[in-house]
DNA sequence: CCAAAAGTGTTGGGAATACACCCATGC
DNA sequence: GCATGGGTGTATTCCCAACACTTTTGG
């Protein structure tokens, strides 16, 4: 499943299908695994040639679904995967395929629809301890407006403040010496910031039963 | 990959190859996905059958691999899961299994090594943020017991004290009005606590990012 | 009475939220 | 000057680790 933030809301990029089963519902872009592949590399082809995307900032395995009855043709698994889009980046896609809102999902083909809540779960949840977010935010930004990605992706306002703080502290991100010039409105310019990393690391590793004496200091 | 704390550490199930490929070397216990079953029902039925396993008390899915090359006989897609068993349960096993310490594996067949560890990190992982210690865990135990379960599946030593304290806000043990006796060297009666539900819950939801005005009073 | 083990009180620090306040720009 | 948006200072709260201290048993 493709994500990316677009006007403000977490959309899925869904694909409608022209033939049964579940003909005309909307479905998660992928399909066969070939006979040498891996399953990333299968899903990163498929959706290179069935939507035309190539630019996927960061993939990782959701999971497996085997009801036997979740396809009516027959026993099929299918492994999901989570792939992010970086907000502001607009790739060509098929016109039988659509971004839709998340929290707002059309009539879905198969088990797709919980599939798409249980990714939106995944990504919740990593934003809070990992740095996830540089597969969502372009290569830079400013506060105000990873805020705004970050509120998308999880639901629920989130401080601009305590944001910046938390992510400079934790060394999620830095400043850079460019700024963002403001609006006709006036306002005074924004930082440009940037993700130290841009590959998935766990910043947040224990939530709680921290080794002895592995002081945050000594952390550093 | 069945786990379960013996004797102060963590230790997985493991089945001693009798064929090629991997001949004699050591293997997770599992099979092949029957025509009309669910990965997680046939996982059960496998162990029932081939390691008489059935007291599981929880068990959930890890990840799927799909290395073409990491069978030498062909393409075989392994979807992993992690089972857990209670401590102090001795669960007849066939004479070619056998308990192994995580962190000292045998050599190996296929990628289970890889596939144990990164098992054992999930559990360390949902151990401090899930109440998933109760699958580890006997029906009633001493916070000692507890400490000990935590320390051999975290790998370093935890502080009952704090234990008990953050188990009990969080509402994941609760005490029993039973108390265990002393060992012959004396000491005071140890409360007997329990899981207050045993299945799965997630008990620390957010570690930053929470939603604006959802004060932990608010929270209960 | 003493050793041993369990449990509670208490202190200190780090992290996160909330909010007041200052900074820099356009008009 | 004033509105607007960006950023910092700071108080409060909560959570957790550390450790001292009390409780309850066996010998």
């Amino acid at each position: 499943m493709v994500l990316q933030v677009r006007q403000g809301s977490l959309h899925v990029l869904l694909w409608q299908r022209a033939e049964p089963p579940f003909e005309g519902q909307w479905a998660l872009p992928g399909g066969p695994l070939g006979e040498d592949e891996r399953l990333g590399t299968s899903l990163g082809h498929h959706l290179a040639t069935k939507v035309d995307l190539t630019d996927i900032a960061h993939m990782e395995q959701l999971e497996t679904r085997s009801d036997p009855a979740r396809d009516p043709r027959g026993r099929v698994l299918a492994t999901a995967y989570l792939a992010l889009i970086s907000a502001g980046t607009e790739p060509r896609i098929p016109p039988d395929t659509a971004w839709h809102p998340v929290q707002d999902l059309p009539p879905t083909a198969f088990d797709h629809g919980s599939i798409a809540r249980s990714g939106r779960e995944r990504l919740r949840a990593k934003l809070s301890y990992t740095n996830i977010g540089f597969a969502l935010a372009p290569e830079t930004f400013t506060i105000a407006q990873l805020r705004d990605i970050y509120a998308a992706s999880v639901g629920h306002l989130i401080s601009a403040t305590n944001l910046q703080r938390i992510l400079t502290r934790r060394g999620v991100i830095e400043a850079t010496p460019a700024a963002a010039p403001p609006t006709a409105a006036g306002g005074r310019p924004a930082t440009l910031y940037r993700f130290a990393t841009r590959t998935l690391i766990v910043t947040n590793p224990f939530a709680a039963f921290r080794p002895p004496s592995m002081s945050p200091t000594a952390a550093q």
